[in-house]
DNA sequence: GCCAACGTTGGC
DNA sequence: GCCAACGTTGGC
């Protein structure tokens, strides 16, 4: 089964990169989610998944790549059970980051996700979206 | 700090 | 079930 690409937006002051590499390979809860499309790309993870670690407000750049180590669960911050969140690691560094001009002045990145739907938590990534950003990365090889 | 975009809520 | 009001997010 083919791999998919997410991306996870936080904002550094809260839940940093570095914070989630100090979890080590069991990684951390993407708890706190309130939206309805944010969850339902989480429930249509799978284990393995990679996705990019996106800085908002504070650098607004893509820092890092994390994979899925576990299913959608109920969120353990939340009250009601239908707020539900994956798990993910850390799983390297993007040496160069890239940042959402940087995005937005790619003809091939444009269309991102992260432009059209800025306010969006957990969006979808394509092969051909995560191939590009990580070659402008320096991410190689590319996982 | 402002403002635009957009998701959610609540009244009808 | 529609739509206006409101709150939140995030870029600038």
């Amino acid at each position: 089964m083919a791999k998919n690409y997410w991306l996870f937006k936080s904002e550094p002051d809260v839940f940093s990169f570095d914070m989630l590499k100090a979890k080590g390979a069991k990684g951390a809860e993407w708890d706190g989610v309130r939206n309805f499309t944010a969850r339902n790309n989480m429930r249509a993870m799978k284990v393995g998944d990679l996705g990019f670690f996106y800085h908002s407000n504070e650098g607004k750049e893509i820092v890092g790549i994390v994979e899925v180590c576990a299913l959608a669960h109920p969120d353990s911050t939340a009250d009601d059970p239908q707020w539900e969140c994956v798990d993910v690691r850390a799983v390297r560094d993007v040496p160069k980051p890239v940042t959402l001009a940087a995005v937005k002045a790619s003809a091939k990145l444009k269309d991102m996700a992260l432009v059209k739907l800025s306010r969006l938590s957990v969006q979808p990534v394509t092969p051909a979206e995560w191939k590009d950003v990580c070659a402008m990365g320096g991410v190689t090889p590319v996982p």
